[in-house]
DNA sequence: TTAGGTTACTATAACGTTTTCGTGTTTATA
DNA sequence: TATAAACACGAAAACGTTATAGTAACCTAA
């Protein structure tokens, strides 16, 4: 590669120093308009840019947020990346991905690497080991100093930064209440493992909603799904019980797409036998047939609050007590719950 | 935030020479043992992690990846990313990931903002506005000082660097073969507007296996989408001409999906009525009723191959000659394609 | 004529790191 | 005992930039 042009060859170039370059290119009335001139002509001819690792180094600012989350191919997460690079674009940040791929290893070496002057700041989604093994341990090594942290849709309270999540508890509690609404009582939840925040949080929200109807919960038609099992074996198991279902409640647009095709696949007619919920993420709910009705999680607006929390407290800009943002899901009603 | 700690604090601590510093941390035997001993334990205690800046700036390399693409909220190029990111880590890279939503501007800006030397290279894939307006000047002020440069998905015979593209050709003519083989002679062909490198690629790859088997392509039933007007609207148009398909073959997943529900909802019964094949990004059509035979893009294997193009240009491990890698798409066969 | 001011530049430090080259002191060898 | 080698450290340059603090040379006014 062509060596980059810098400051000093341009000096060179001219026989002045290095300081009456970099003035001339800001346009500094201490050099002579001559020599002024002709070197903003050189530097442009050249395509001169000033180096932003050495800007990066003398400012002590790299203008760029760091952002850890578990995958990016799923639709939520790149949803929120989108909001964060809108955002932080807006206010002249650039954005820097890696990805922990749910490992507590991976996230603790992510956070070390740019941690070392690399970013400003860091938003961050905790991954699903973490969250099981419950060690924060990496992240207060970092609140500790007081590094600019924002935490989104997995949040935590035992760590002192901002946070933006959602309101699962009330998604939840909004899709069953539909469902009742629509005079289903049989309601199947279909949900993931305990440690898995988003998960439990759910469950409480649909429990809620029965409680607070006056319907019990038919423990047999609570499943646990595991993720790294075959999903289509885990599901079936909700047409195997004594009570029949009229509904399904799931935590994500994949379980319910999948136990739409397993119902229908038994000869249940949807919505009139079963009517279905799930939680998008992605575009599938709009395509299924019967497409199907769904909590939407606002992905974007959680990005972009994530990144203008994160730029306020890089800026100093923030209270010194820490935010916590909770964005309210919406139901966004369709096929699968619209009975005739 | 806490100032960070660097070799100057911890010289000033043991009232030593920061040479002596860094080369105690790097356990040089230059420094006593005892003096070494105590100056490790005390950075280790404080956590100290060389500034990533200043040792860039050094060593006039960031390991830092920059990755152009038109979007993140799509399956495929979020897909990509992935591969990148996981073939950059092994290689001890980092990544770095910026949007031009298709803009040309945004794109050169883009481009121009990470050549300032905080990136090693670049993976791009081409903006829409740019493929239309035919503009690659500021990639040819790249190319020509020799900076590392990969372009993916999009490429072009105009610039002079390596490339991974997808044999869209290939994928449309296995496609078309496929709906042929089937007995299908009508196909109506949903394609982008010509501009478009993919969509027209897609339609010679139609059109070749159309001559090929001797069939006649009826110009009636070749819909080119605008992608911001109505898409139903559009497509729906499939099914007002005289002669009425019996397939179609979609360059997108979103096209052929809603193709489905139209059909479906003008009464045909599929497949036997209407066979239909999409290029697929991503997970609808595994859901669809019926889900949905498509050209499956390997986009996670192109993310790779791009890294690894690249990381081999910035290492000078490649041969001077720029490569083209084309990867070959391959059909899925679901059940928007089988008969009875 | 000379102090004071303007003009047009240069020198230097600083950001944090590594590395080459010195240099003074101690120890080993002839 | 003289000399070389080994030891333990420091100085300085380099990466590219900017900002502060000089400093010559020239001009102006009393």
């Amino acid at each position: 590669m062509r060596p980059k042009i810098t400051l000093k060859t341009i000096a060179k170039e001219f026989e002045v120093s290095i300081s009456t370059v970099s003035k001339a290119l800001k346009n500094s009335n201490e050099i002579g308009e001559e020599l002024r001139e002709k070197i903003k002509a050189f530097a442009d001819y050249y395509n001169y840019k000033p180096n932003s690792l050495a800007l990066q180094l003398r400012n002590q600012k790299t203008s760029v947020i760091g952002v850890v989350i578990p995958e990016i191919v799923h639709h939520f997460f790149s949803t929120v990346i989108d909001g964060i690079e809108v955002r932080a674009n807006e206010k002249g940040y650039n954005v820097m991905v890696c990805l922990s791929n749910e490992s507590y290893e991976k996230e603790v070496t992510n956070l070390s690497l740019l941690t070392n002057g690399s970013v400003d700041g860091l938003i961050v989604s905790v991954a699903r080991e973490t969250q099981k093994k419950g060690d924060y341990n990496h992240f207060k090594a970092l609140t500790k100093d007081g590094f600019p942290l924002v935490l989104f849709d997995r949040g935590t309270d035992s760590l002192e930064c901002d946070q933006v999540i959602i309101d699962d508890i009330a998604g939840a509690y909004k899709a069953a209440k539909h469902l009742i609404e629509i005079g289903r009582r049989k309601i199947a939840l279909l949900t993931t493992e305990d440690f898995i925040s988003v998960g439990a949080l759910r469950k409480i929200g649909f429990r809620k909603a029965m409680q607070d109807c006056g319907i019990d919960v038919n423990e047999d038609l609570v499943f646990k799904i595991n993720d790294s099992k075959d999903l289509y074996e885990q599901i079936e198991q909700i047409f195997q019980q004594d009570e029949k279902p009229d509904a399904i409640l799931a935590v994500n647009e994949i379980y319910a797409a999948i136990a739409m095709k397993i119902a229908q696949e038994h000869g249940y007619v949807l919505p009139d036998d079963i009517a279905v919920i799930g939680f998008t993420s992605g575009l599938i709910s709009e395509f299924t047939t019967p497409s199907l009705t769904s909590v939407e999680q606002h992905g974007f607006l959680m990005g972009q609050q994530a990144a203008e929390l994160l730029i306020n407290r890089i800026e100093h800009k923030a209270p010194s007590k820490y935010i916590k943002e909770v964005i309210s899901p919406t139901l966004k009603i369709r096929e699968s719950t619209i009975l005739e």
